[in-house]
DNA sequence: CATCAAACGGATGCTGCCTCCGTATGTATT
DNA sequence: AATACATACGGAGGCAGCATCCGTTTGATG
């Protein structure tokens, strides 16, 4: 209490509680049901009121970012495999793959993803996690680039979107081969062709 | 009465006008506020009961589809101009933008027409529209690898889904710019190359 | 003008969103 | 252990949209 300690008092046992069983719940019903499912509903199956999911979290997006965040860590966990790789272009198709299946984490996710991505609404809880992916995308293509894997005029942010669509189709419940096709259509139209001139 | 005539009782005359005042005020609503608009809005604007809404058009993908119905007359008289072209290759180019601007007629477009491409629910009245599209994109497709102009590997469905995708990021709001580089992504995904063996 | 099937539309029940406010609960103090 | 107090809780309620039922109106017919 003497040494700059602001000495506050202890927060409620029951806040954090409530806190982990609603992101417990939450996880499961946007599993099961999309990004779009009754919040009411999660409110009740954690076993509290409407109004302590709304103090926890003000908005479905607020909600969705912080049930995000364990994939986000897991995201960045495989990073460090994906670094390890030595062939660039092998780095970044296994990163923008790493990236596709965060993006299908639940049907509906890629919509208020991009909008987050859109515009600059610094109050989106769910625009840092764009911007951070946007960069690490550019990050790998550059490198790609430097190995003559990649066309120059590709960016990363352009890739961003091609994940983000990759994986809205897969939301819509497209067959896995459909998608196959789309990621080779992608990827041959980013890929630096090796007979060059 | 003779003559093999039915002599069914004529319509009602306030039939044919209420569907016409819905459908007219559908579009600008679907126009205004995207697909998900509010329904109940659009029956009281155009002067209607909810129930006159939904006796005329059961569900929102009728509505839709009905809606749509216009439109889809401008991309076949489209296709005639199309074909007009002797170049294959910018056939398919032009038909592909022609098809993305039909699923960016109103926001939210894309995620009906997917999930009526998917499924083979043939009472969902936008599945029709979507097969023929899809053939339609397989002709122009086969078309340009006659000439050598895409690569064999592609197939119509894939740029079906392409254009579905463009269209769908557009109606997320990202700039034009952003579009027109995926565009020449997917360009280079599906074109031959010239300096083929 | 009378008839009657066809179409209409208001009322209604339902679900989900979000907020207000009286109440309960956990922490700190004595 | 009992009290004081801030903090968090949750039910109730207002609102909007969906979809349907059913009593009433409308307009084609003879």
């Amino acid at each position: 209490m003497s040494a700059g300690e602001q000495r506050e008092r202890k927060p409620r046992a029951d806040v954090q509680r409530n806190r982990a069983a609603l992101l417990e719940t939450a996880q499961r019903h946007f599993l099961q049901h999309g990004v779009g499912t009754s919040l009411e509903a999660v409110a009740k199956e954690a076993g509290v009121g409407p109004a302590t999911l709304y103090r926890h979290f003000p908005t479905r997006e607020a909600l969705l970012a912080a049930v995000l965040q364990t994939r986000s860590e897991e995201l960045v966990a495989r990073q460090a495999d994906i670094d390890q790789l030595g062939d660039p272009a092998e780095a970044l198709e296994q990163w923008l793959r790493a990236m596709e299946e965060y993006f299908s984490a639940f049907s509906g996710l890629p919509d208020p993803l991009m909008a987050a991505a859109r515009a600059q609404e610094p109050d989106n809880p769910l625009t840092i996690p764009c911007d951070i992916l946007i960069s690490a995308t550019d990050q790998y293509v550059r490198a790609a680039q430097l190995a003559g894997r990649v066309r120059a005029s590709v960016r990363g942010h352009d890739l961003f979107l091609a994940a983000c669509s990759v994986a809205w189709i897969k939301g819509t419940g497209t067959e896995e081969e459909s998608l196959d096709r789309l990621r080779t259509l992608i990827a041959s139209g980013y890929r630096q062709r090796d007979t060059q001139a």
